[in-house]
DNA sequence: GTATATTTGTGTCAATATTACACAAACAAA
DNA sequence: TTTGTTTGTGTAATATTGACACAAATATAC
Protein backbone atom coordinates (compact mmCIF):
# COMPACT_ATOMS: atom_id res chain seq x y z
CA UNK A 1 0.00 0.00 0.00
CA UNK A 2 2.66 2.44 1.27
CA UNK A 3 5.18 3.47 -1.17
CA UNK A 4 8.48 2.69 -0.20
CA UNK A 5 9.61 5.16 2.41
CA UNK A 6 13.09 6.87 2.03
CA UNK A 7 13.01 9.56 4.90
CA UNK A 8 15.76 10.40 6.78
CA UNK A 9 16.20 10.81 10.45
CA UNK A 10 18.64 13.08 11.76
CA UNK A 11 18.78 14.57 15.22
CA UNK A 12 19.88 18.56 16.71
CA UNK A 13 21.23 19.93 19.32
CA UNK A 14 20.15 23.39 21.15
CA UNK A 15 23.11 23.67 23.48
CA UNK A 16 22.92 26.65 25.32
CA UNK A 17 25.85 27.96 27.37
CA UNK A 18 25.72 29.98 30.17
CA UNK A 19 28.92 31.24 33.01
CA UNK A 20 29.21 32.57 35.83
CA UNK A 21 29.04 36.74 34.88
CA UNK A 22 28.41 35.94 30.99
CA UNK A 23 25.47 35.73 29.34
CA UNK A 24 23.69 33.16 27.61
CA UNK A 25 24.70 31.95 24.20
CA UNK A 26 24.37 28.90 21.99
CA UNK A 27 26.60 26.70 20.42
CA UNK A 28 26.63 26.68 16.35
CA UNK A 29 28.95 24.92 13.56
CA UNK A 30 29.49 26.11 10.40
CA UNK A 31 28.59 23.94 7.58
CA UNK A 32 31.27 22.65 5.32
CA UNK A 33 28.85 21.55 2.76
CA UNK A 34 25.48 22.23 0.53
CA UNK A 35 22.67 23.23 1.28
CA UNK A 36 23.78 26.05 3.04
CA UNK A 37 27.03 25.53 2.52
CA UNK A 38 28.99 28.33 4.86
CA UNK A 39 26.00 28.91 6.85
CA UNK A 40 25.71 28.35 10.64
CA UNK A 41 23.56 25.68 12.21
CA UNK A 42 22.77 23.98 15.00
CA UNK A 43 25.33 20.41 15.59
CA UNK A 44 23.71 17.62 14.60
CA UNK A 45 23.44 14.88 11.99
CA UNK A 46 21.72 11.56 10.56
CA UNK A 47 20.86 8.22 13.18
CA UNK A 48 23.03 5.60 12.90
CA UNK A 49 21.13 2.50 12.05
CA UNK A 50 21.68 0.50 15.55
CA UNK A 51 22.01 3.87 17.96
CA UNK A 52 19.48 5.63 19.91
CA UNK A 53 18.26 9.03 18.98
CA UNK A 54 20.31 10.28 22.27
CA UNK A 55 23.14 8.46 21.84
CA UNK A 56 23.03 9.79 17.99
CA UNK A 57 22.78 13.44 19.60
CA UNK A 58 25.46 12.68 22.12
CA UNK A 59 27.77 11.48 19.26
CA UNK A 60 27.33 14.41 17.11
CA UNK A 61 28.10 16.76 19.00
CA UNK A 62 30.93 15.35 20.18
CA UNK A 63 32.17 15.23 16.75
CA UNK A 64 31.55 18.17 15.48
CA UNK A 65 31.89 20.76 18.38
CA UNK A 66 34.22 18.62 21.32
CA UNK A 67 31.06 18.89 23.76
CA UNK A 68 30.07 15.93 26.24
CA UNK A 69 26.61 16.41 27.61
CA UNK A 70 24.82 13.92 29.95
CA UNK A 71 21.77 15.40 30.15
CA UNK A 72 19.86 16.60 27.54
CA UNK A 73 16.16 16.77 26.94
CA UNK A 74 13.96 15.80 23.80
CA UNK A 75 12.23 18.88 22.43
CA UNK A 76 10.65 18.56 19.66
CA UNK A 77 10.74 16.35 16.04
CA UNK A 78 10.59 18.38 12.99
CA UNK A 79 9.14 17.02 9.81
CA UNK A 80 7.97 19.06 7.20
CA UNK A 81 9.08 17.36 3.47
CA UNK A 82 10.70 20.67 2.49
CA UNK A 83 12.92 21.18 5.33
CA UNK A 84 15.56 20.18 3.71
CA UNK A 85 15.79 21.32 0.09
CA UNK A 86 17.04 17.82 -1.05
CA UNK A 87 15.98 15.13 0.44
CA UNK A 88 13.59 14.51 2.85
CA UNK A 89 14.65 14.32 6.51
CA UNK A 90 13.07 14.90 9.80
CA UNK A 91 14.88 16.24 12.67
CA UNK A 92 14.50 15.45 16.40
CA UNK A 93 15.63 18.03 18.52
CA UNK A 94 16.98 18.06 22.10
CA UNK A 95 18.76 20.84 24.38
CA UNK A 96 21.14 21.05 27.00
CA UNK A 97 22.45 23.82 29.33
CA UNK A 98 26.41 23.47 29.95
CA UNK A 99 29.35 25.77 31.17
CA UNK A 100 31.46 26.48 28.24
CA UNK A 101 34.56 27.00 29.71
CA UNK A 102 34.07 23.38 30.62
CA UNK A 103 34.94 22.55 27.18
CA UNK A 104 37.58 23.14 24.13
CA UNK A 105 35.66 23.95 21.23
CA UNK A 106 36.34 22.75 17.97
CA UNK A 107 37.99 25.84 16.51
CA UNK A 108 38.97 26.53 12.82
CA UNK A 109 42.12 24.57 12.76
CA UNK A 110 39.70 21.70 12.35
CA UNK A 111 37.53 20.55 9.53
CA UNK A 112 34.51 22.02 11.52
CA UNK A 113 34.02 25.42 12.82
CA UNK A 114 31.86 25.31 15.92
CA UNK A 115 31.44 28.92 18.16
CA UNK A 116 29.30 29.93 20.46
CA UNK A 117 26.98 32.85 20.19
CA UNK A 118 25.14 35.40 22.05
CA UNK A 119 21.57 34.22 21.86
CA UNK A 120 21.06 37.62 21.78
CA UNK A 121 23.13 38.12 18.36
CA UNK A 122 22.71 34.99 16.33
CA UNK A 123 24.08 34.58 12.96
CA UNK A 124 21.30 33.52 10.07
CA UNK A 125 20.64 29.66 10.73
CA UNK A 126 20.29 27.21 7.88
CA UNK A 127 17.06 25.29 7.60
CA UNK A 128 14.28 25.62 9.89
CA UNK A 129 17.08 25.91 13.00
CA UNK A 130 16.11 29.62 13.67
CA UNK A 131 12.52 28.07 14.81
CA UNK A 132 14.11 24.94 16.21
CA UNK A 133 16.13 27.61 18.43
CA UNK A 134 12.96 29.60 19.93
CA UNK A 135 11.64 26.75 20.81
CA UNK A 136 14.12 25.38 22.74
CA UNK A 137 14.79 29.40 24.25
CA UNK A 138 11.11 29.17 25.29
CA UNK A 139 11.51 24.96 26.70
CA UNK A 140 14.18 26.51 28.43
CA UNK A 141 12.69 29.41 30.55
CA UNK A 142 9.56 27.40 31.21
CA UNK A 143 11.87 24.71 32.23
CA UNK A 144 13.62 27.21 34.86
CA UNK A 145 10.28 27.93 36.46
CA UNK A 146 9.53 24.82 37.96
CA UNK A 147 12.96 22.91 38.16
CA UNK A 148 16.51 23.34 39.39
CA UNK A 149 18.00 23.16 36.33
CA UNK A 150 21.20 25.24 36.36
CA UNK A 151 22.81 24.01 39.63
CA UNK A 152 25.35 22.03 37.68
CA UNK A 153 26.56 25.29 36.31
CA UNK A 154 27.35 26.77 39.39
CA UNK A 155 30.64 26.24 41.37
CA UNK A 156 29.81 23.42 43.93
CA UNK A 157 29.77 26.45 45.98
CA UNK A 158 28.29 29.77 44.91
CA UNK A 159 27.21 32.59 46.18
CA UNK A 160 23.51 33.84 45.80
CA UNK A 161 24.53 36.08 43.58
CA UNK A 162 25.28 33.76 40.76
CA UNK A 163 22.24 31.75 41.04
CA UNK A 164 20.43 35.14 40.91
CA UNK A 165 22.11 35.87 37.60
CA UNK A 166 21.63 32.57 36.44
CA UNK A 167 17.88 33.63 36.81
CA UNK A 168 17.92 37.09 35.12
CA UNK A 169 19.98 35.48 32.36
CA UNK A 170 17.95 32.77 31.05
CA UNK A 171 14.89 34.65 31.61
CA UNK A 172 16.03 37.76 30.47
CA UNK A 173 14.29 39.94 33.23
CA UNK A 174 15.35 41.34 36.72
CA UNK A 175 14.08 39.68 39.40
CA UNK A 176 13.29 40.86 43.18
CA UNK A 177 16.47 39.76 44.88
CA UNK A 178 14.48 39.43 48.16
CA UNK A 179 11.38 37.63 46.95
CA UNK A 180 14.20 35.52 45.12
CA UNK A 181 16.52 34.36 47.99
CA UNK A 182 13.11 34.05 50.48
CA UNK A 183 11.94 31.21 47.63
CA UNK A 184 14.81 29.38 47.04
CA UNK A 185 15.58 28.92 50.55
CA UNK A 186 11.82 27.82 51.23
CA UNK A 187 12.41 24.96 49.22
CA UNK A 188 15.02 23.66 51.82
CA UNK A 189 17.58 22.36 49.18
CA UNK A 190 20.10 24.38 49.09
CA UNK A 191 22.55 25.04 52.39
CA UNK A 192 24.30 27.96 53.85
CA UNK A 193 28.14 26.69 54.28
CA UNK A 194 29.92 28.71 56.70
CA UNK A 195 32.60 30.16 54.27
CA UNK A 196 32.70 33.24 52.60
CA UNK A 197 33.71 34.42 49.07
CA UNK A 198 35.13 37.85 48.07
CA UNK A 199 35.38 38.75 44.58
CA UNK A 200 35.97 42.39 43.69
CA UNK A 201 34.62 45.30 46.47
CA UNK A 202 31.58 44.57 48.25
CA UNK A 203 30.58 42.53 51.30
CA UNK A 204 32.28 39.21 50.92
CA UNK A 205 29.51 37.11 50.26
CA UNK A 206 28.66 33.75 51.76
CA UNK A 207 28.68 30.46 49.91
CA UNK A 208 25.78 27.92 49.68
CA UNK A 209 25.74 24.63 47.94
CA UNK A 210 23.06 22.30 45.96
CA UNK A 211 22.04 19.41 47.90
CA UNK A 212 20.66 17.13 45.43
CA UNK A 213 20.00 14.35 47.57
CA UNK A 214 17.45 16.46 49.38
CA UNK A 215 16.03 17.56 46.05
CA UNK A 216 15.43 13.99 44.88
CA UNK A 217 13.59 13.46 47.94
CA UNK A 218 11.44 15.74 47.88
CA UNK A 219 10.54 14.89 44.39
CA UNK A 220 9.87 11.46 45.33
CA UNK A 221 7.49 12.87 47.74
CA UNK A 222 5.45 14.80 45.08
CA UNK A 223 7.03 18.19 45.66
CA UNK A 224 6.00 20.40 43.08
CA UNK A 225 8.76 23.08 42.68
CA UNK A 226 7.00 26.03 41.38
CA UNK A 227 8.24 30.03 40.65
CA UNK A 228 6.68 32.47 39.45
CA UNK A 229 8.80 35.29 41.27
CA UNK A 230 8.99 38.60 39.58
CA UNK B 1 32.09 7.95 6.39
CA UNK B 2 28.27 7.20 8.27
CA UNK B 3 26.36 4.07 6.73
CA UNK B 4 23.74 4.64 4.73
CA UNK B 5 20.89 4.88 6.61
CA UNK B 6 17.71 2.89 6.64
CA UNK B 7 15.60 3.72 9.30
CA UNK B 8 11.72 3.74 8.83
CA UNK B 9 9.55 6.71 10.09
CA UNK B 10 6.11 5.75 11.61
CA UNK B 11 3.51 8.03 13.52
CA UNK B 12 1.16 7.12 16.41
CA UNK B 13 -1.77 8.79 17.84
CA UNK B 14 -2.92 7.94 21.56
CA UNK B 15 -6.82 8.95 21.20
CA UNK B 16 -8.64 9.51 23.75
CA UNK B 17 -12.58 9.73 24.22
CA UNK B 18 -14.44 11.35 26.59
CA UNK B 19 -18.44 11.70 26.33
CA UNK B 20 -20.51 13.28 29.10
CA UNK B 21 -21.54 11.29 31.75
CA UNK B 22 -18.41 8.76 30.24
CA UNK B 23 -15.73 7.53 31.54
CA UNK B 24 -12.00 7.93 29.56
CA UNK B 25 -11.36 6.00 27.29
CA UNK B 26 -8.57 5.35 24.43
CA UNK B 27 -8.86 4.32 20.86
CA UNK B 28 -6.91 0.86 19.93
CA UNK B 29 -6.81 -1.24 17.24
CA UNK B 30 -5.86 -4.80 17.00
CA UNK B 31 -2.77 -5.51 14.74
CA UNK B 32 -3.49 -7.88 11.85
CA UNK B 33 -0.14 -8.18 11.14
CA UNK B 34 3.08 -9.66 12.75
CA UNK B 35 4.88 -8.80 14.67
CA UNK B 36 2.39 -8.72 17.24
CA UNK B 37 0.09 -10.13 15.46
CA UNK B 38 -4.05 -10.00 17.21
CA UNK B 39 -2.54 -7.48 20.02
CA UNK B 40 -4.02 -3.94 20.54
CA UNK B 41 -1.93 -1.17 19.22
CA UNK B 42 -2.39 2.54 19.26
CA UNK B 43 -3.20 3.52 15.62
CA UNK B 44 -0.73 4.89 13.28
CA UNK B 45 1.71 3.72 10.69
CA UNK B 46 4.40 4.68 8.26
CA UNK B 47 5.05 8.50 6.88
CA UNK B 48 4.55 8.94 3.34
CA UNK B 49 7.77 10.56 1.58
CA UNK B 50 6.18 13.90 0.51
CA UNK B 51 3.57 13.74 3.84
CA UNK B 52 4.18 16.04 6.75
CA UNK B 53 4.21 13.95 10.38
CA UNK B 54 0.91 15.51 11.30
CA UNK B 55 -0.78 14.76 8.08
CA UNK B 56 0.43 11.17 8.27
CA UNK B 57 -0.98 10.58 11.62
CA UNK B 58 -4.54 12.05 10.71
CA UNK B 59 -4.57 9.97 7.78
CA UNK B 60 -3.54 6.70 9.67
CA UNK B 61 -6.18 7.42 12.33
CA UNK B 62 -8.77 7.77 9.82
CA UNK B 63 -7.48 5.16 7.32
CA UNK B 64 -7.88 2.73 10.53
CA UNK B 65 -10.24 4.13 12.68
CA UNK B 66 -12.67 6.35 10.93
CA UNK B 67 -12.00 9.37 13.66
CA UNK B 68 -10.93 12.65 12.08
CA UNK B 69 -9.43 14.94 14.36
CA UNK B 70 -8.58 18.39 13.46
CA UNK B 71 -6.51 19.24 16.54
CA UNK B 72 -3.53 16.99 17.54
CA UNK B 73 -0.27 17.63 19.90
CA UNK B 74 3.03 16.11 19.48
CA UNK B 75 3.97 13.93 22.43
CA UNK B 76 7.28 12.35 21.97
CA UNK B 77 9.24 10.74 19.64
CA UNK B 78 10.29 6.92 20.47
CA UNK B 79 13.41 5.38 19.14
CA UNK B 80 15.30 2.94 20.84
CA UNK B 81 16.73 0.70 18.19
CA UNK B 82 14.95 -2.32 19.41
CA UNK B 83 11.57 -1.05 19.87
CA UNK B 84 10.47 -2.86 16.81
CA UNK B 85 11.50 -6.28 16.77
CA UNK B 86 12.33 -6.60 12.57
CA UNK B 87 13.41 -2.94 11.25
CA UNK B 88 14.54 0.01 12.99
CA UNK B 89 11.57 2.30 13.59
CA UNK B 90 11.30 5.39 15.08
CA UNK B 91 8.05 6.88 15.91
CA UNK B 92 6.91 10.00 15.92
CA UNK B 93 3.80 10.09 18.88
CA UNK B 94 0.89 12.57 19.09
CA UNK B 95 -1.97 12.72 21.43
CA UNK B 96 -5.75 14.48 21.19
CA UNK B 97 -8.60 14.28 22.73
CA UNK B 98 -12.19 13.46 20.91
CA UNK B 99 -15.82 12.68 21.70
CA UNK B 100 -16.35 8.79 20.96
CA UNK B 101 -19.86 9.23 19.55
CA UNK B 102 -19.20 11.32 17.20
CA UNK B 103 -17.71 8.65 15.02
CA UNK B 104 -18.59 5.26 13.73
CA UNK B 105 -15.75 3.01 14.14
CA UNK B 106 -14.53 0.83 12.22
CA UNK B 107 -15.37 -2.23 13.49
CA UNK B 108 -14.85 -6.30 12.71
CA UNK B 109 -16.66 -5.93 9.30
CA UNK B 110 -13.43 -4.29 8.15
CA UNK B 111 -10.08 -5.41 7.76
CA UNK B 112 -9.03 -3.38 11.10
CA UNK B 113 -10.71 -3.72 14.07
CA UNK B 114 -11.29 -0.56 15.96
CA UNK B 115 -12.26 -0.26 19.79
CA UNK B 116 -12.44 2.08 22.62
CA UNK B 117 -11.27 1.21 26.08
CA UNK B 118 -11.24 2.64 29.38
CA UNK B 119 -7.78 3.63 30.14
CA UNK B 120 -7.88 2.17 33.36
CA UNK B 121 -8.78 -1.36 31.81
CA UNK B 122 -6.25 -1.62 29.17
CA UNK B 123 -5.04 -4.89 27.25
CA UNK B 124 -1.78 -5.90 26.82
CA UNK B 125 -0.39 -2.98 24.25
CA UNK B 126 2.08 -4.33 21.37
CA UNK B 127 5.88 -2.88 20.79
CA UNK B 128 6.37 0.17 23.15
CA UNK B 129 2.82 1.27 23.46
CA UNK B 130 2.32 1.35 27.13
CA UNK B 131 4.76 3.63 27.67
CA UNK B 132 3.34 5.82 24.99
CA UNK B 133 0.47 5.64 26.45
CA UNK B 134 1.34 6.38 30.09
CA UNK B 135 3.58 9.67 28.87
CA UNK B 136 0.12 10.10 27.19
CA UNK B 137 -1.88 10.42 29.87
CA UNK B 138 0.50 11.97 31.97
CA UNK B 139 0.88 14.94 29.71
CA UNK B 140 -2.87 15.41 29.28
CA UNK B 141 -3.30 15.64 33.04
CA UNK B 142 -1.05 18.76 33.31
CA UNK B 143 -2.35 19.98 30.18
CA UNK B 144 -5.38 20.39 31.67
CA UNK B 145 -4.46 22.25 34.50
CA UNK B 146 -2.86 25.31 32.23
CA UNK B 147 -5.11 25.01 29.35
CA UNK B 148 -8.81 24.73 28.59
CA UNK B 149 -8.42 21.86 26.31
CA UNK B 150 -12.25 19.96 26.90
CA UNK B 151 -14.42 22.82 26.13
CA UNK B 152 -15.19 21.32 22.54
CA UNK B 153 -16.35 18.06 23.96
CA UNK B 154 -18.69 19.46 26.04
CA UNK B 155 -22.61 20.71 24.20
CA UNK B 156 -22.21 23.87 22.86
CA UNK B 157 -24.20 24.45 25.87
CA UNK B 158 -23.30 22.33 29.02
CA UNK B 159 -24.34 22.44 32.65
CA UNK B 160 -21.42 23.07 35.33
CA UNK B 161 -21.66 19.94 36.38
CA UNK B 162 -20.73 18.47 32.75
CA UNK B 163 -17.54 20.49 33.31
CA UNK B 164 -16.40 19.33 36.66
CA UNK B 165 -17.14 15.82 35.47
CA UNK B 166 -15.10 16.32 32.70
CA UNK B 167 -11.87 17.29 34.90
CA UNK B 168 -12.63 14.77 37.96
CA UNK B 169 -12.65 12.16 34.85
CA UNK B 170 -9.72 13.14 33.32
CA UNK B 171 -7.73 13.94 36.33
CA UNK B 172 -9.25 10.88 38.14
CA UNK B 173 -10.00 12.14 41.10
CA UNK B 174 -12.49 14.58 43.44
CA UNK B 175 -12.59 18.18 42.62
CA UNK B 176 -13.90 20.68 45.29
CA UNK B 177 -17.50 21.72 43.61
CA UNK B 178 -17.80 25.57 44.59
CA UNK B 179 -13.62 26.51 44.31
CA UNK B 180 -14.09 24.72 41.01
CA UNK B 181 -16.92 27.04 39.80
CA UNK B 182 -15.10 29.75 41.62
CA UNK B 183 -12.10 29.42 39.56
CA UNK B 184 -13.57 28.77 36.37
CA UNK B 185 -16.02 31.75 36.63
CA UNK B 186 -12.92 34.31 37.38
CA UNK B 187 -11.37 33.61 34.28
CA UNK B 188 -14.40 35.06 32.19
CA UNK B 189 -14.61 33.04 29.60
CA UNK B 190 -17.41 31.14 30.58
CA UNK B 191 -20.76 32.66 29.88
CA UNK B 192 -24.01 32.06 31.36
CA UNK B 193 -27.27 31.92 29.41
CA UNK B 194 -30.15 31.99 30.42
CA UNK B 195 -31.83 28.81 30.02
CA UNK B 196 -32.02 25.95 31.81
CA UNK B 197 -31.32 21.84 31.68
CA UNK B 198 -32.86 19.18 33.05
CA UNK B 199 -32.43 15.64 33.59
CA UNK B 200 -33.26 13.35 35.85
CA UNK B 201 -34.29 14.10 39.31
CA UNK B 202 -32.37 16.96 40.69
CA UNK B 203 -32.75 20.75 40.75
CA UNK B 204 -32.29 22.15 36.93
CA UNK B 205 -28.88 23.57 35.90
CA UNK B 206 -28.09 26.38 34.44
CA UNK B 207 -26.80 26.30 30.86
CA UNK B 208 -23.14 27.77 30.14
CA UNK B 209 -20.99 28.41 27.02
CA UNK B 210 -17.59 28.56 26.41
CA UNK B 211 -16.45 31.92 24.57
CA UNK B 212 -13.88 31.06 22.56
CA UNK B 213 -13.03 34.38 21.26
CA UNK B 214 -12.96 35.75 24.64
CA UNK B 215 -10.07 33.03 25.74
CA UNK B 216 -8.62 33.96 22.35
CA UNK B 217 -8.17 37.66 23.37
CA UNK B 218 -7.06 36.33 26.82
CA UNK B 219 -4.74 34.68 25.56
CA UNK B 220 -2.94 37.31 23.29
CA UNK B 221 -2.77 39.34 25.88
CA UNK B 222 -0.59 37.10 27.98
CA UNK B 223 -3.01 36.23 30.17
CA UNK B 224 -1.74 32.44 32.08
CA UNK B 225 -4.78 30.18 33.04
CA UNK B 226 -3.33 28.19 35.96
CA UNK B 227 -5.86 25.75 38.18
CA UNK B 228 -4.44 24.31 40.79
CA UNK B 229 -7.94 23.89 43.02
CA UNK B 230 -7.77 20.64 44.90
C1' DG C 1 43.19 57.00 56.94
C1' DT C 2 38.99 58.87 55.27
C1' DA C 3 35.58 59.03 52.00
C1' DT C 4 33.31 56.69 48.30
C1' DA C 5 31.63 53.02 45.62
C1' DT C 6 30.13 48.32 45.41
C1' DT C 7 28.03 44.19 46.77
C1' DT C 8 25.60 41.36 50.32
C1' DG C 9 22.00 40.58 53.56
C1' DT C 10 17.66 41.13 55.68
C1' DG C 11 11.85 42.05 57.34
C1' DT C 12 7.32 43.77 57.05
C1' DC C 13 3.06 44.85 55.39
C1' DA C 14 -0.67 44.89 52.02
C1' DA C 15 -2.95 42.49 48.59
C1' DT C 16 -4.22 38.38 46.57
C1' DA C 17 -5.05 33.44 46.21
C1' DT C 18 -6.08 29.14 48.20
C1' DT C 19 -8.53 26.03 50.97
C1' DA C 20 -12.03 24.06 53.81
C1' DC C 21 -16.56 23.71 54.70
C1' DA C 22 -22.69 23.22 54.93
C1' DC C 23 -27.11 24.17 53.79
C1' DA C 24 -31.08 25.84 51.04
C1' DA C 25 -33.46 25.65 46.39
C1' DA C 26 -35.60 23.14 42.68
C1' DC C 27 -37.05 19.45 40.79
C1' DA C 28 -38.49 13.94 40.00
C1' DA C 29 -39.96 9.81 41.86
C1' DA C 30 -42.01 7.17 45.20
C1' DT D 1 -46.44 14.75 50.86
C1' DT D 2 -42.28 12.78 51.68
C1' DT D 3 -37.84 11.35 50.06
C1' DG D 4 -33.96 11.50 47.17
C1' DT D 5 -31.11 13.89 43.97
C1' DT D 6 -28.74 17.56 41.90
C1' DT D 7 -27.73 22.57 41.65
C1' DG D 8 -26.27 26.82 43.63
C1' DT D 9 -24.02 29.76 46.79
C1' DG D 10 -20.45 32.65 50.85
C1' DT D 11 -17.27 33.15 54.40
C1' DA D 12 -13.42 32.83 57.19
C1' DA D 13 -8.77 31.02 58.08
C1' DT D 14 -4.48 30.43 56.01
C1' DA D 15 -0.83 30.78 52.69
C1' DT D 16 1.41 33.09 48.99
C1' DT D 17 2.88 36.90 46.46
C1' DG D 18 4.68 41.31 45.63
C1' DA D 19 6.41 45.77 46.77
C1' DC D 20 9.75 48.14 48.99
C1' DA D 21 14.74 50.50 51.82
C1' DC D 22 18.56 50.49 54.51
C1' DA D 23 22.58 48.72 57.18
C1' DA D 24 26.90 45.74 56.97
C1' DA D 25 31.24 44.52 54.95
C1' DT D 26 34.54 45.06 51.97
C1' DA D 27 37.88 47.33 48.05
C1' DT D 28 39.29 51.42 45.94
C1' DA D 29 40.38 56.13 45.24
C1' DC D 30 41.93 60.10 47.11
Amino acid sequence: MALQQDIKVAVDAVIFGYESKGNLSVLLIKRGIEPFKDAWAMPGGLVLERESLEAAVKRELKEETGVRIDYLEQLYTFGKPNRDPRNRVISVSYFGLVRPNHFKIKGDTDAVDAKWFPVNDLPKLAFDHKKIFQMAAQRLKGKLMYQPIGFDLLSPEFPFSDLEHLYTTILGRDIDRRNFRKKIKSFGFVEETDKLHQEGSGRPAKLFKFNKQKYDTLVDDGFHFDIKFV
